[in-house]
DNA sequence: CTCGATCCCTGGACGC
DNA sequence: TGCGTCCAGGGATCGA
């Protein structure tokens, strides 16, 4: 399940191996999971890649489009979305195609970029330079660039804290993985609510989120089931993790059983004696599902 | 505004 | 061995 410190592996593999590189050829498998397929039709052969950028979980590929007539080479974006299964991978033109592959691109070095998805929740979209500020827009900041006052007032509602980080339109790139890590190393339930963080709180959740994703990032990713990076080969931080996928297991800090609750939609691991439950009507709603 | 439910999709785990 | 069922989850969407 990629989130951003596995985009951010896959950008950095992709960023040494693509810009300067021209596509010179495409096919496609299945493409229902793609916006406006003619529109990559008509506008990625010939395209050179100039810059491999990430935006929370989306690769963003930069393009240069063919010289015109006029010496004009309007320029566009490639966005890609992982989903839940999606791989980018670099790879010899002449090596197998494996199953769920959706998308080659063929390079002029005799390599192709190949997207894999094999539940395809991924998506993939082409728009014009001109299109990205309005994209971004309706994206919420860089967890790891985002200023303490800022990430404070991105909080500061009456929301459960789970849903908030999840929230890509709040901050961009956290996924159940990281948001569930960040909470058990800042000692927070997930159910509480954004607004009634104390200031020690917001502080302890701010560093533990930037000390999580760096981590993650040195450590190329976690590989739960899915994930491989540009090169094929997949991430280490998921022997790191204290809180997501450890159901019944001891916590790291008092021992006490690892717990699993549904909070926002998705499975929520977190200690119940390190991270205590909100008072009032959230925690009553949380023992109830406890039985 | 915030919530939960629903849908998309496939493979793996599990029960019988 | 095989079959059916459930579950994982990012994001969009909809009704409460």
């Amino acid at each position: 399940m990629p989130e951003l410190p596995e985009v951010e592996t896959v950008v950095r593999g992709l960023r040494a191996a693509l810009p300067g590189r021209i596509i010179t050829g495409l096919h496609f498998g299945n493409t229902d999971f793609i916006a406006d397929l003619p529109r990559l039709e008509a506008a990625l052969p010939g395209a050179s890649i100039e810059e491999v950028c990430r935006f929370g979980k989306f690769i963003g590929l930069r393009l240069a489009a063919p010289h015109g007539a006029n010496g004009n080479r309007p320029a566009s974006w490639l966005l890609v979305h992982l989903g839940m299964t999606g791989q980018f991978v670099v790879c010899r033109a002449d090596s197998p195609v494996r199953p769920h592959t959706h998308v080659w691109l063929a390079l002029d070095d005799a390599r192709e970029l190949r997207y894999t998805d094999i539940r395809r929740f991924g998506k993939m979209r082409l728009m014009d330079a001109a299109e990205l500020p309005s994209f971004l827009a309706r994206l919420g900041s860089e967890p790891l660039e985002v200023s303490f006052e800022a990430f404070c007032s991105a909080l500061s509602r009456r929301a459960m804290i789970k849903a908030l980080l999840l929230d890509q339109h709040v901050f961009r790139g956290l996924g159940n993985i990281y948001t569930d890590e960040s909470l058990w190393r800042a000692r927070i339930h997930p159910r509480r609510l954004g607004a009634r963080l104390k200031p020690s709180e917001r502080r302890a959740l701010y560093a533990a989120l930037r000390r999580v994703l760096a981590d993650a990032i040195r450590l190329r990713g976690s590989s739960i089931s899915d994930f491989v990076d540009s090169a094929g080969s997949p991430g280490d931080y998921q022997r790191r993790h204290r809180a997501y996928g450890r159901e019944g297991e001891p916590c790291y800090r008092c021992g006490t059983k690892i717990r699993r609750i549904i909070v926002a939609g998705r499975s929520s691991y977190f200690c119940p004696r390190c991270q205590p439950a909100p008072k009032g009507r959230s925690q009553r709603a949380v023992r109830r599902q406890s039985r």
